[in-house]
DNA sequence: GAGAAACAGGACCTCCGTGTCCAGATATCC
DNA sequence: GGATATCTGGACACGGAGGTCCTGTTTCTC
């Protein structure tokens, strides 16, 4: 449903969502648990999809382009991986006719486009402190 | 959402349903323009899962196993690839709680299970002539 | 301007989804 | 029982997702 690239995305969103001042990589990587190497290039593709900017040299690092509040969760997804829509038929035929199948194929990625673009990464941050930490770049202290 | 394999999955099940008979592979794969020797693997899969039976020699081939209204469209993703719930986190913290990120991830893959779930593979042949055929089993002989 | 901090981006690796091909097993028909 | 039809399953190929590593480039601080 959601590539791993993708889960990987939403984790550093939220989590430069709850800091709210530019983050390295390293940072990133250790709060969400996304080897590093990786995050780089998911980080990069948030950067050319402008979702963050980048800011080299000291104290630089990522961060968010716009207020978490007004950044959907569906923005960030489509940033790295659209949901795959059918416009028309995967067999080209009866033109923009959908059969019933990929009709229906169809109506669950709008189901899911509505549901991810209906919370903001605001949303996500929005808990009691104790729950509160994404999944992991909280209390990690035992 | 669904992978290339599952779609393949669908499309063939939607056309033996159609049929109500057993049919061959090539058959199957002529009439949902699926790769047949690709398709063979598939069907070997839901034959494991119980979707579908088959049955060697001539006259033989696939044919499903319930009725076209007794099976969900749920019931035939699953059989390949099931869509991936978060029943914990999977960073391992706070145990069986989920955070507000993967809580709603997990929400949408209910979703998507309320939703595939709740159709029948006879509904989806259950359109007036005309435009019935799936996506290309039907009336291909321009 | 020198040095350190940090992103940018290329090369390369592995694994899995997708896909092809073919020999073998099994069922039907005559 | 032999010929034919058909599924079964293994070997192999290819590309892309996920991941590592290293060098280059930019920017900050002093």
């Amino acid at each position: 449903m959601i590539s791993q690239t993708t889960e990987y995305a939403l984790r550093a969103v939220v989590y430069l969502a709850d800091q709210n001042k530019p983050r390295t990589t390293a940072a990133i990587a250790d709060a969400t648990q996304v080897p590093a190497g990786y995050l780089s290039k998911v980080m990069q593709g948030l950067c050319k999809a402008g979702v963050v900017h980048s800011q080299r040299g000291l104290h630089g690092g990522f961060a968010l382009v716009d207020d978490p509040s007004e950044l959907s969760v569906l923005t960030v997804i489509n940033a790295v991986e659209p949901i795959r829509r059918f416009h028309e038929c995967p067999l080209g035929l009866h033109g923009k006719d959908l059969c019933p199948l990929h009709s229906k194929l169809n109506d669950a990625a709008i189901l899911l486009e509505e549901t991810f673009g209906d919370s903001t990464i605001a949303d996500l941050n929005d808990v009691p402190k104790s729950r509160k930490p994404l999944c992991t770049f909280p209390a990690t202290k035992p």
